[in-house]
DNA sequence: GTCTATACGAAGATAGAC
DNA sequence: GTCTATCTTCGTATAGAC
């Protein structure tokens, strides 16, 4: 019964699952196609170029979903505070509560990060400027807004990291939760 | 000429360079034999289990090196401002003001995080209580200051991965220099 | 303690049948 | 669009000479 078993996009969130798993290097094309359920040349089939492919349609996907879902709230008509908040509400869910690690981390070293760096400092800088936007709409200079934009950035990256090495969500959780007040303290 | 061409320690340093730049799982023999200048059959005389005693081996020499030059800070007979300067300044010495990876972060992915995620949330549970102890001499409860000591190590942590992704250290120096400040503020 | 040689499986990748 | 088969390269590991 030939026919597309499973969809490229179910096909694309189960090789997302692998390399925040494994990382990049760790992602083998066997943990890939059992992971799909798909065979290496059906891998090929839809990612001409292997890996690389697939690393590519991760990021795609990733960026796409947190544009749909997360940055939004950032640009709402609402009070900054209540911006922030829906904002991290979405990222808590987006990591799981801090049970999933963020390609940020896992592309941009090895190999990987030779391919990728340069697409994680866009996406980084843009975050923080998002994040910045709202702060100083609270009130803030724009450079102390940027500072604690980037600030909320490294909490969040950092959390999942002690989160992760600990084995323990409540540091990510305690993080997502303070994120706003810290944003906004006087 | 054979004789050690290099010592042990010298071997160690350089496997520990190739794990900070590739991961575990992107560290292979090939490029671990190229950075010790040893043949593959050499790193085998020296780590009868490959790869895994190599890891082992960094891992032994960094807390070593932590234990010995780093956290004593901590535990000297000065005001908790000053043990917190010279630590943090011992932490970015460490890190080269962020051009180096952290193993806490590489080694708790994919297969490592499986052979050595313990090893790293003891570690990490225990440089959170030596900052916080700190913290608590300067006055603050005993929750707060493990809070506050927290926060200290998932900046470390998320300046490292900020700094790697942007291609810019000052995130990680701006983080470590206002550490201290941070630990203390009322 | 280092080397060359080699074994062996895993990884990435492709060809061609269905 | 998926499969089996195949290919090559790379990675890990060992044997044995020097």
């Amino acid at each position: 019964m030939p026919a597309p078993v499973i969809s490229r996009d179910e096909a694309v969130d189960r090789i997302i699952a692998v390399f925040r798993q494994y990382g990049y290097e760790g992602a083998s094309l066997t943990r890939l196609s059992e992971a799909t359920g798909l065979g290496r040349s059906s891998l090929y089939h839809h990612f001409p170029n292997g890996k690389v492919d697939m690393a590519q349609a991760a990021l795609d996907s990733v960026r796409a979903w947190l544009a749909t879902n997360v940055f939004p709230a950032l640009s709402e008509d609402l009070p900054p505070e209540e911006k922030l908040r829906k904002f991290t509400d979405g990222l808590a869910h987006f990591y799981r509560n801090g049970e999933r690690a963020c390609l940020t981390d896992l592309f941009t070293m090895g190999e990987a990060g030779e391919l990728f760096q340069e697409h994680f400092a866009k996406g980084v800088r843009a975050l923080i400027k998002a994040i910045a936007r709202v702060v100083q709409e609270a009130g803030f200079t724009p450079d102390d807004a940027s500072t604690r934009a980037e600030d909320a950035v490294i909490a969040i990256q950092g959390a999942l990291i002690v989160s992760r090495a600990l084995g323990d969500q409540r540091p990510f959780q305690r993080v997502m939760r303070d994120m706003t007040a810290k944003l906004l303290a006087r």
